[in-house]
DNA sequence: TTGAAAGCGGTACCAG
DNA sequence: CTGGTACCGCTTTCAA
């Protein structure tokens, strides 16, 4: 690790031309004899050099990087995220910032100081408190992910609450079971606190009464474990547990079956997301499909479509389709049952 | 969105003081008299100024920023592992680029990218070539993530060929299991390779014969589910299946489980890195613990201290120590059998 | 204490 | 086509 930093000045010198010329040659930009070209290109090849990501940055007002919000990240809901944001990031040139506010307090002005160093970015839904959002939102373009919005701010994300009321419904109709439990924390997320209006929903469509309280969990798998024994301990297991994510149903199935229940017979249990691991375990998982990969990549499409052009990009909300997928876990014989299709 | 960046001349001249004097009152340094103080720290909370970070960071010829980058993520170790990152990077006041080289042929140049934009990478073993590596750490600090670091590119990991010998040896000793076979891919990562070769080194100590090749998969859930069908399909089970990391464990728990065996009667399993799902999981499985948070948390203050000093970083290795957890799928009775601590 | 001015590394406009 | 030069926004000598 030694050399020190080459600049255009050094080219322009030792090519014998003016730093406007290296500048041309190195972008492409405008005409340069052949001649000059070749010599500044040899220059440039011969010292290695590079343009600095600063100077560039400072002169173009733009910092070619994008910023990305989320809680703690865990599973492959947020794998599949990252994937999907950098595959519209890294074609564009623009490097990635993620900032984790997982349970820290100061969040809000370390999202503010990541605006300061990026063109744009897309915030998880429930991360940053309201008025936060709309601070950054004055900064640069932002968009929020798996939430709502709100007035000013685009958004992109699902049909939760459609969804997991298809599901739902699903569970109710078509097996005709009573005692559902929701499994997850609907303060935790925007996503999570639709999914448990739409249980709720579906169950008053069918003029049922849903339990008033959900099981509060986190969204990863130990979590499920721990619902699975908390509900399996004491009172007689409920007909089926509906989870806010394929994570808890997993950790879920691994608990009932460890306490020897076996699913779907003794006990139901569904997810949200279908995860890789949903189609694998046994019994496989019914659940709901979400586009994530899609969803993170449309929000950088966004992000990026607005740093481009100041002007208004109109703040409409995008919301991607789900599809209900049902495997056995929920009862049904086989996976050919096809499921509906929402909005 | 609509503001046009306020910058430190607007302040001077609306504080009716040079910019030299913003700048001191601003960062904190130099003497500054209480009035133009004050008229300073007026006009800027008045408009809001927050001095732009690309100006200050090409002043400052530092970037404030650290890079990782690492092959596709997933699972409870990137998610310690980017926890353990910026746990020392944002008390510093730098922020995260990732980068996911996941399969892509160019992540060469785009970690050399990376490079023109931070002020140090940790790099995970095996994501990069090795000339890359080379190029990489003539331009900035680099820290190799898990892996071998080589000559000059000092390294924070563990030793998994002691800690895996250590687990095997636990298995073929104690336990006298003979017909072990390893599931991982050798090739993909330092880390597994290393495992492979402790998984191979505890035979031999023993005069053991051990299989000629692992079974060869990634390093998810599903992956364990394949292995697991693939291993219990036509043949006869093995005695155990010795995993690469805990995913692929709980994945051929899932499907030994599926398929009717029990483990660890029929068929011992076992794990790599002590994820929170190893010790709720029945039966509970032995592991390795690795402190993959405080792996990542060295690194990033490596690479800062060396951002902070250009003199020669004292490019050691640092080996942090491992723990085999011995919990119930390797057929031992119960958890109170204390494993070793490697070094 | 304070301010003028010289960079930091590039880009781009404007004359030639 | 090419070169001189004025910025981009901030920090930091160097004099006053």
């Amino acid at each position: 690790m030694g050399n020190s930093r080459i600049t255009v000045r050094e080219i322009a010198r030792l090519a014998g031309v003016s730093v406007a010329t290296v500048s041309r040659v190195s972008n492409g930009t405008g005409q340069v004899s052949p001649e000059l070209r070749q010599r500044v290109l040899d220059a440039i090849e011969l010292h290695g050099y590079q343009p600095d990501h600063l100077g560039r940055a400072l002169a173009a007002r733009r910092h070619g990087a994008l910023g990305l919000v989320f809680p703690g990240l865990s599973g492959p809901y947020f794998s599949e995220l990252i994937q999907g944001f950098e595959s519209e990031a890294v074609p564009a040139r623009a490097s990635v910032h993620i900032l984790c506010t997982h349970l820290r307090e100061d969040s809000d002005a370390q999202v503010l100081e990541m605006a300061r160093r990026v063109d744009g970015i897309a915030v998880m839904g429930g991360t940053i408190s309201e008025s936060a959002l709309r601070t950054l939102a004055d900064l640069v373009p932002v968009v929020v992910l798996a939430g709502p919005g709100g007035d000013a701010v685009p958004s992109v994300g699902v049909d939760n609450a459609d969804a997991m009321s298809r599901l739902t419904g699903h569970l109710l109709a078509e097996h005709g079971l009573r005692d559902l439990v929701f499994v997850g924390t609907p303060e935790g997320s925007p996503d999570v606190s639709q999914r448990w209006a739409g249980f709720l929903a579906a169950h008053r469509e069918l003029g049922l009464t849903p339990p008033t309280e959900p099981i509060r969990v986190s969204m990863q798998q130990p979590d499920g474990v721990l619902a699975a024994d908390q509900l399996l301990h004491d009172r007689q297991p409920p007909d089926a547990i509906v989870c806010a994510n394929d994570e808890i149903a997993l950790g879920a199935l691994v608990g009932a079956l460890g306490r020897g229940l076996r699913v779907p017979q003794d006990l139901v249990i569904t997810g949200f997301d279908d995860a890789p691991m949903a189609a694998l375990v046994s019994p496989p998982l019914t659940t709901v499909r979400q586009p994530v990969r899609e969803l993170a990549a449309e929000a950088a499409r966004l992000i990026l479509h607005a740093a481009g052009e100041p002007g208004a990009p109109a703040p409409e909300g995008i919301v991607l389709p789900t599809e209900v997928v049902v495997r056995r876990s929920c009862g049904c014989p086989t996976a050919t049952t096809p499921g509906g299709t929402g909005k």
